[in-house]
RNA sequence: GGCGGCGUAGCUCAGCGGUAGAGCAGGAGAAUCAUAAUCUCUUGGUCGGCGGUUCAAAUCCGUCCGCCGCUACCA
């Protein structure tokens, strides 16, 4: 039987439009999938919309409409970004939907059977403004008398019922999870703080509200609505059939691999563990978190205007390198720049003139003097042609073990190595001098770097499917012999491969008045 | 306040105990198959400051300076 992978981006809240964070995290997991794809797994890849809570509630009425016709319009917005980023899901979840709402029931229901949800009082200083709770000590009083909250919002003590999910409980049993799977949480500047926090002492959570209507109804109690984060994380169980373990996709739990931002590592790393193990279900492997994008240096505001929406970038761009530029671009762990000129600069260099003309000039030199069939193979190969034949081949690990780690900006470097060796390589093998004294070594010099392109293209094709998909076409490659276990077979001797086309164009900024 | 991270060539970063590295940018040369793309060589750093440990420190310890993150709900 095919070994499983379960991988998920976060079910992304529907107050706002997509902007390139909700687009760099599922490219992100995308290309995870595409590579346990292309590993041979069998792969489940989720992706959807958090739909619920006082947030979107408001956010409906403020356009004049119905929560569900205001989320039946943002997830369409949501479902459409993951269709124009080239996102490989095999599901789009949205919390509203009905088989949903039946998993938080069966999830809530469970955890009241086994003792860790109860009846209390959520009580403290709220700010109506802030739709935010404050500790005693955050609070100020203003020059009338009245107490206020940091942000100047005045406060009134509020005590409503709630139910609470006893996380206290959980704090040994958490700690002795990370202490066995260190490979939890990524990367490991968030895993310490989580630790930290952990550590620290954790109170109970408060896990139902009834001061808003827009959430999944408590079971049995219909005053209450369940806290958004329990809804939501259970986004991850309810696609794989939950509370059905008899289900087709239960096979995929538990997953693999929760990409998320890292504002939201808490609550995959610590609320969702401790609500898996509750419930007596097995726990996620790791959770990774991503950082921030930065526009030209400044934080991503819709304040400052400078939110990028990706449909516009992908327009001006295309595609794939966009999706190299945000994989390449953003090193693991930190935040990283999105700026025109470093965008543009990858494209001409990285992608045009080191690989697209890579393969250009290598292809157009067997249309023009191979007949456009591929060469064979050295007999004896020469040291060159094994030096870089070994270097390319090596891809397969390099490129997937930082992919395990979702080092992408690695993966990307040790593939760019591969190609500027290719550029070196047909330099100094010249094959078009090669041409007039020896016309069968140029063949094998080609046939090399047909060998090396049809690698990096393979290693590449889930950062930039569709053009990878284009340079295997014109490496006469079929469709069904892209996976990485068929690169071990060598591809056939003159196979007719059809003219060369370039595959990435320079981009040429617009003439500036 | 507590916990943590970062500070290395003009820029983005790797190295984390043993004669300072990569990519980009800059300079010189070569080549001409190719999307005027490529290749080779090269300029450039007292590795934030100061002290300590060590035969040897970007690399370990202390301290100071400067950024940044987390400290219960925006990817």
């Amino acid at each position: 039987m095919t070994e499983t992978f379960y991988v998920t981006t976060p079910i992304y809240y529907v107050n706002g439009a997509p902007h390139i964070g909700h687009a760099y995290t599922s490219i992100a997991a995308d290309v995870v999938a595409r590579w346990k794809r292309l590993q041979g797994r069998d792969v489940f890849f989720l992706t959807g919309t958090d739909e619920h809570g006082q947030k979107v509630e408001k956010a409906a009425q403020d356009a004049g409409l119905e929560p569900q016709a205001f989320t039946d319009r943002i997830a369409a917005e949501f479902e459409a970004m993951a269709a124009t980023c080239g996102i490989s899901n095999d599901d789009f979840i949205r919390t509203t939907e009905p088989r949903h709402k039946a998993a938080c029931a069966a999830l809530w229901s469970k955890l009241v059977e086994s003792g860790d949800i109860y009846l209390g009082h959520y009580e403290g200083w709220y700010a109506v403004r802030d739709e935010a709770f404050y500790a005693e000590d955050e609070l100020a009083t203003n020059v009338h008398g009245v107490r206020v909250a940091p942000t100047g919002a005045p406060v009134e003590w509020v005590r409503e019922p709630s139910y609470f999910f006893r996380l206290s409980a959980w704090q040994d049993r958490l700690l002795a999870f990370y202490e066995a799977h260190p490979d939890f949480i990524a990367p490991h500047a968030q895993h310490r703080e989580v630790l930290s926090f952990v550590r620290g002492g954790l109170n109970d959570l408060s896990v139902s509200r009834t001061s808003f209507r827009w959430g999944v109804e408590v079971p049995g109690d219909p005053d209450h609505v369940m806290y958004v984060w329990l809804d939501a994380l259970t986004n991850y169980i309810t696609a794989a059939g939950y509370p059905d373990e008899s289900a087709e996709r239960w096979r995929f739990w538990p997953a693999n691999l929760h990409m998320v931002g890292k504002d939201i590592i808490r609550f995959h790393a610590v609320y969702w563990p401790a609500f898996l193990m509750a419930a007596g279900l097995p726990v996620t492997h790791r959770v990774s978190a991503n950082g921030w994008w930065t526009v030209e240096g400044e934080k991503m505001s819709k304040s400052i205007g400078n939110v990028i929406e990706p449909a516009a970038l992908i327009a001006e761009f295309g595609l794939d390198p966009v999706r190299f530029f945000f994989l390449r671009e953003m090193p693991y762990g930190n935040d990283g720049d999105f700026s025109r000129k470093a965008l543009i600069s990858r494209l001409n260099i990285d992608l045009a003139n080191d690989l697209g003309n890579l393969a250009q000039r290598s292809l157009s030199m067997i249309a023009r003097n191979c007949g456009g069939r591929l060469p064979s193979m050295p007999g004896a190969p020469a040291h060159a042609d094994q030096a870089i034949l070994d270097h390319a081949r090596d891809l397969v690990t390099l490129v997937g073990t930082a992919i395990d780690r979702q080092a992408f900006h690695e993966a990307l470097e040790e593939v760019w190595r591969v190609i500027r060796a290719g550029n070196g390589y047909i330099d100094h093998q010249a094959p078009w001098a090669l041409k007039k004294i020896d016309e069968t070594r140029m063949g094998e010099v080609l046939r090399v770097l047909a060998e090396v392109i049809r690698i990096v293209a393979t290693v590449l094709q889930p950062f930039m499917p569709e053009s990878m998909g284009r340079m295997l076409d014109q490496l006469g490659v079929q469709p069904d012999a892209r996976s990485l276990a068929v690169l071990a077979l060598p591809m056939a001797d003159g196979t007719l491969l059809p003219p060369p086309h370039g595959i990435f164009p320079r981009f040429v900024a617009e003439a500036v008045c």
